[in-house]
Parts: structure tokens; sequence; C-alpha cells
RNA sequence: GUGGUUGUAGCUCAGUUGGUUAGAGCGCCGGAUUGUGGUUCCGGAGGUCGCCGGUUCAAGCCCGGUCUACCACCCCA
């Protein structure tokens, strides 16, 4: 029996109009990859089931989309009860199989070794809006190198991507060292990343929220007092007094010889310093230094990333990243610094589309239509095709012999601007009626070259 | 993973306290118009009311389950 057919939950199919605009952000994200020198590389849809367990925490290991055991494996798995029934997972994220791969490859790479990975990964999470179980992610990293250089470049990177999709953000860089220098200041190096994860809600619920979320994890009162007191005494990041931020903190950690928290910010300032020397260019994507980001993902130990659009009503990040000082540790290379940064292509499809950003000339490659009069016209049709399409014009011949006014709304609804009209009496004067869509007029006859001309 | 909302034609939605052949607009197809569409007029097709079960003489409507999309947590792109 044929049933209803449907996708997988959080799934999605990509029409034609739409995976034109997906290309054109992928191909200007790629292109301005190419541009920065970062290379191309592909992994697996799967990996091996313990190359991703334990990498993303115990929330990250729920989320991943395990693949079964098959056969005689399954049957063994099942009745022995202590094994796992997989052995396979679907990738969760880029970074992980990079580092995989960097290991297995250490010998032949060269070192700083800069990659981009443009691909689709998989999270068994419950869908929502913008939120899907099968995404694509846009990364680029440089891993190998401890040098800021690449913490700047990334930025430039980022601004010239947003800035050739003509959408204005604003950038957030802030870096982990400073966070740990607070969490020291506030004597909770013992819960830092529980503290941190919190700390990176203020934006979201407040600097009251913020508290009231420490209180209720049993954080003492005075932590939630030194914090609330901090966040009182920043000026805001949009502000122009913000770089007094930099010297109020710079008091604070060598009062309380906080040495991390120094070089969290003898890093960061080093990054403004060279942007602020003309690294960029950029004017309307601007760099904020974001005292209160904090990420989530608990691997990076120096700069930290988030861009949000400064257009449109979604507000979640659309591209981040960070500093790593050992993702490649866990499989048996240690000290391999990184840093990356990862764009949310389909979240900016969302916000392009809501603001209107895509460019209108997206909609059809086809430039030409000839309309359909019969056979002997249609054989006739194929040789003038063959001459626009050597010219490099895209066009197409309408295969069926059906009313004109059919063939026109072919035309239409597959936004192709131009028809040929080439019936008997053009054929037999050599000529081509060419007619412009939208347009309300009959069109008019000329000979090939001058259709090549029009067109070209 | 926890709690909640939703589902009627291709799309957007009506559908009375449960009552006989479930409607509209837009779109689609055909004609007026055999070589000029997008306007107008006329006609037409299209629905196991998400799916499965239950209550009832009777269910699009009530109840249970399930799937989907969505919302809030959680987490994240």
């Amino acid at each position: 029996m044929a049933t209803k057919p449907s996708i997988p939950k959080g799934t999605r199919d990509f029409g034609p109009v739409e995976m034109l605009r997906r290309k054109y952000i992928f191909g200007t994200i790629e292109r301005v990859f190419q541009k920065y020198g970062y290379l191309p590389l592909e992994t697996p849809a799967m990996e091996n089931l313990d190359t991703l367990t334990g990498k993303y925490g115990e929330e990250g290991d729920r989320l991943i989309f395990k693949i079964l055991k098959r056969g005689a494996e399954l049957e063994r798995a099942v009745q022995d009860g202590s094994k796992s029934l997989a052995a396979e997972a679907l990738r969760y994220d880029l970074t992980v199989p990079f580092a995989r791969y960097v290991v297995q490859n250490q010998n032949e790479l060269a070192f700083p070794f800069k990659r981009y990975q443009i691909q689709p990964v998989w999270r068994a999470d419950r869908p929502q809006k913008g939120r899907y179980r099968e995404f694509y992610q846009c990364d680029a990293d440089v891993i190998g190198s401890t040098s800021l250089l690449n913490e700047v470049e990334l930025v430039c990177l980022m601004q010239e991507v947003f800035d050739a999709l003509a959408l204005k953000v604003k950038v957030h860089v802030n870096n982990r060292k400073i966070l740990l220098g607070l969490v020291e200041l506030f004597n909770v190096s013992d819960r830092a990343t529980e503290f941190i994860t919190i700390m990176d809600k203020r934006d979201k619920v407040g600097v009251e929220g913020v508290a009231e979320e420490l209180r209720k994890n049993n954080f003492s009162s005075k932590v939630v007092d030194d914090l609330t007191a901090f966040y009182g005494r920043i000026i805001p990041m949009e502000d122009e007094r913000g770089p007094q931020n930099h010297r109020m903190l710079s008091t604070m950690f060598e009062e309380a010889g906080v040495a991390v928290g120094l070089q969290g910010l003898k890093e960061l300032g080093d990054v403004f310093y060279a942007l602020a020397n003309g690294a960029t260019k950029a004017v309307d994507n601007r760099v904020f230094h974001d005292l209160t980001l904090a990420r989530g993902l608990d691997y990076y130990t120096g700069a930290i990333f988030e861009v949000k659009a400064a257009e449109g009503t979604l507000h979640s990040s659309i591209c981040g990243g960070g500093r790593y000082d050992d993702l490649t540790g866990v499989f048996g290379l240690k000290g391999m610094s990184g840093v990356g940064i990862s764009f949310g292509a389909d979240r900016i499809y969302d916000v392009l589309l809501e603001t209107n950003k895509f460019p209108t000339e997206l909609g059809s490659s086809t430039k030409l239509l000839f309309a359909n009069f019969g056979e002997k016209e249609a054989m006739h049709c194929l040789k003038l095709l063959r001459q626009v399409r050597e010219a490099g014009i895209a066009s197409e011949l309408y295969p069926d012999q059906v009313k004109l006014p059919k063939q026109f709304t072919y035309a239409e609804k597959k936004g192709i601007p131009y028809v040929a009209i080439v019936g008997e009496t053009e054929m037999n004067a050599g000529l081509v009626t060419l007619k412009k869509m939208g347009a309300n007029e009959k069109g008019d006859a000329m000979t090939m070259d001058e259709l090549i001309q029009r067109l070209k």
C-alpha cells in the first residue's frame, strides 16, 4: 500500500528557489575562506562512536545520532547487555572530526594547517523554529599556531563574509582567560564551567536573572553580590568609553594578583590593537569587546567570538568560535593549539530572507526560452539554441508544442527574462522575434547576431 | 530529555450546543482567444477533516494514543 510520503522530524527538502539562495550563501562563505588561504576538507558523515562520545559534555552525548549495529553483531550486543548497541554515529559538528583528521595525518600536514569545511551535521535534538536535526556548518580553523594574528584574521574574515552578504552584524569578542580571572576573583574556581555557563545567559535573562540562577544553584550570596556589583561597573560595550572597562578590570586583577585575568586582557588588547591599526576596513560590521560573552562549549581556552545580526528579529548567534589549546589531546596529540569559527548557514538564510537581502537575479539561470511551434520549427530552433549556448547564454527550448500563452506562463514562473518566437514566418526570413517578459510589447524581429549582442 | 499548543483542498483559513451531500478566497485546469502570458468573464477538477482506536443512533467537533510543526525549559548553529 502506498503510504503518505514524509521526511524525518527536523529535516527539510530544499526546492530550487531555496537551493539557489543556499548556494549563494555557501558560495560567498567559501570564496572568502579561499581568499584567506584556507583549504577544503571533507570528512565522512559517520564516525566511529567512540570518536564522538565524551567530547561534547553530558548533554552533547545525549544528542548524538547513533547508528545501530547490524546482523549478528547486533544480536550479540543485545544478548550481552553490557555492550553498546551502536558502533558508529553521525557527525555532531565539524571540529571533532577535524581534530581526528589532524591527528591521523599529522606527519603529512604542513603546520599551521588552515582548513575550511562546509558539510551537514546531525543532532538528535527536539526541533523548533530555526533549530533542525540536520543542518549545515561552515567552519574555518587554523591549527598548530598560537599567534594572535590568527584571531585577528578570523575577525576580518567574519566581517568580510557579512560585508559580502550585505548584512549588518555585531561581532562580539572576549577571552576565556578574562572569565577565568573573574572566576578566581570571585573564589568559584571549583565550579568554573558552571559559573561561566550561567554568566553567558546575561544578555538573555539580565543581571537579575543571572543572580537568581546563581542563587538557585547554591552559589553564596557573596558571589552573587560580587558579580552584580561587577556588572554594575561595566560600561555597555557599544558606549565610546568602553575601553575604560579594560582599565577597571586590569586594576582589579592586579590588586588581587590574578595572573590569568591579566593575560586574557593582554591577549584581547593585542587583537583589538591590530584591528584598529588597519587590519580591517569594515565600518558597518563593528567589533565589540563584550566582557559578558562566555559561550557554552567548555573546550575554549582563549579568544571567543560570536556574531549577531544587527537587523531583523533573530537575535541568536549566526556565527561563533574561539581558541582551544588542546583539542587534539584526546586523540593523543598534545600541545596543538587551534582557533576557529563556524557560520550557521541555516540561520543566516532566515535572517537574509526576513531582511530581504537575497539578490533578485537569483531567480533562474535561463536567460532565453525558445517557444515551440511544432516539429519543423523545433528542429530549426535546435540550431539557433546551439548558437546562443556557444555564445555563453543559458537557454532552453520548450519541449512540447502547446499554445503560446502557456509557454509564456512557463517562462514567467521560471523567471526567464526573454522568449524567442520562431514560427514559420521568422524561419523563412532567417529572423527571430525577441520578446522581453514583463514588457507590454509584441517583440522585435532580428537576426541571431543581433539577438546574441542584445543578451550578452 | 521535561512541560505545553497545534493539524480541515496545492496555499491562507471558515465550519454554530455532536446532526444528513464539509465551505470561501487565492492558486491550478479548460473555454471565450488556433502567433503574444500576467486584466476580465464563464466553466471544472481537487478532501479517507494528520494517523490509529474509543464514546455515541450519529464525530471535522468529545476522549485516549501516536506522528508532525510550533512554544517554554535544557542546550545550541
